[in-house]
RNA sequence: GCGCCUGUCGUCAAGCGGUUAAGACCUCGGAUUGUGGUUCCGAUAUGCAUGGGUUCGAAUCCCAUCAGGCGCCCCA
């Protein structure tokens, strides 16, 4: 036999029996998001190189090591490793910033990183997101938090814990590394090979370590005063306490989380993630926050804005299974040319309609459409004959012999 | 990039060095020439991810390769 190709590792195929999950997640973000006024934006899935490099930052793991990049007619060109940098594109090349702000843009489709596999993590990946534009103001940030919770609600998904906090604006932060780097120096010799990477690089990625040892330096007091002090100015302050205001008063529960600070350079001021805690280690079904220098960065006007993800194999996990749908009626019948007939009109009118194309005896028929159905349809000779056909509830066992106007009342 | 675990039919699996590789589900056929979902019978792996090795003998032990899972890292 010929060798058979498999998919390549991480990815993967999604079946018939789970898209109907998918169509959820699908048509439940287009719902909630037009309630908002967003409209669905389509970018390319792969993009300039360079979009990413600036956009993502280059000192960032995703655009360091996980890129799919390729070259094409002296091109470097990389499959998206994900689409707020490929909208913010779009919003400069289009002309949007004319538009009357806010501009809100949502979106879905595949995303790739080159990543180890495991659970919730894929190297072809969905993600559905939200970018509202040319909002400086803190009830943006609001209304995106308040719509990521919404949209999750909808799915059903209400106990999952929504975390926030501000990183401050450029100049605050590096008020606060600065006070990070000299309080941490007396340790830096005990810290993690990649904290001491970014203690040079960048310093607030430090709170994120997962590493034990390190953990146990950040709890130390004189480090937790430094931690716990804001550092940030009094207009990123005001900014953070009258979303938090907000919040509250919308009964948006939340926790501030002074250790929260997200991978990608481009944010500012307002992060939040969403986490769940039946996922494994990968928790995280949302993530985002307010970007204010990503379009300036990359040839736009200088304009504020902010936006989420949420990786959408994890809200599929988090979703129960469905039932498979059923076909209304599938037809048993002896006559192919009738059956065909009969099939067309129903399925013209809207209705699911499938029947046997190998013409098998009527019994296997029958079999058949108990399992796939939630009718069958009998057309035999009497029926045909008298213009008639015979409806039997394969729940009930109820048969009886109708018009096929009738038929369409059943159904 | 590192660490741990796992590869037996389409699926879930039993098998733990001995001669025809259990079983269940699915699929297909029959009992059943117009009445199903229950039941009964039958069919479906000459092969155990691949390649080497050990052995009289290997799905079972060893090595390598490939694939998958989970964890670290990072992120959605």
């Amino acid at each position: 036999m010929t060798k058979i190709i498999n998919v390549i590792k991480g990815t993967h195929d999604i079946l018939p029996q789970e898209v109907d999950k998918w169509h959820i997640l699908e048509e439940n973000a287009l719902k909630i998001f037009s309630r908002y006024g967003y409209k669905e934006i389509r970018t390319p899935i792969f993009e300039a190189t360079e979009l990413f490099a600036r956009g993502v930052g280059d000192t960032t793991d995703i655009v360091n090591k996980e890129m799919y990049t390729f070259e094409k007619s002296e091109r470097s060109l990389t499959l998206r490793p994900e689409n707020t940098a490929g909208v913010v594109r779009a919003y400069i090349e289009n002309g949007m910033a004319r538009l009357s702000p806010p501009v809100k843009l949502w979106y879905k489709g595949p995303m790739f990183r080159y990543e180890r596999p495991q659970k919730g993590r894929q190297r072809q990946f969905h993600q559905v997101g939200v970018e509202m534009f040319g909002i400086k103001e803190p009830t943006a940030d609001a209304e995106v938090i308040l719509m990521a919770v919404n949209y999750l609600k909808s799915l059903g998904l209400n106990d999952l814990d929504v975390e926030i906090n501000s990183l401050g604006c450029p100049k605050c932060r590096e008020e606060f590394k600065k006070r990070l780097k000299e309080v941490l120096k007396p340790e830096f010799d005990n810290l993690c090979d990649d904290c001491k990477t970014r203690y040079e690089k960048n310093p607030l990625r430090l709170l994120d370590c997962k590493v034990e040892s390190c953990k146990a330096i950040f709890e130390k007091p004189e480090i937790q005063k430094v931690i716990q002090v804001d550092y940030i100015c009094e207009e990123c302050a005001e900014h953070f306490a009258k979303l938090k205001t907000y919040l509250d008063k919308l009964n948006v529960k939340y926790n501030v989380n002074k250790l929260l600070v997200r991978g990608l350079d481009y944010y500012n001021r307002t992060v939040f993630e969403i986490k769940s805690n039946n996922l494994g280690s990968q928790n995280a079904v949302c993530g985002g926050g307010r970007y204010d220098s990503l379009v300036k960065n990359l040839g736009g006007d200088d304009t504020p804005a902010v936006g989420w993800a949420m990786g959408m194999e994890r809200l599929n996990s988090l979703l129960p299974d469905s039932e498979p749908q059923k076909l209304n009626g599938y037809i048993v019948s002896t006559s192919p040319v009738d059956a065909f007939e009969l099939a067309e009109e129903l399925r013209n009118d809207g209705f699911n309609i499938e029947f046997d194309l190998s013409n098998k005896k009527f019994t296997k028929q029958l079999e058949k459409a108990s399992k796939v159905a939630d009718y069958a349809l009998i057309l035999g000779e009497d029926e045909i004959k008298a213009g008639k056909v015979s409806v039997k509830n394969l729940a009930t066992g109820e048969q009886k012999t109708v018009s096929r106007q009738e038929l369409r009342s059943i159904l």
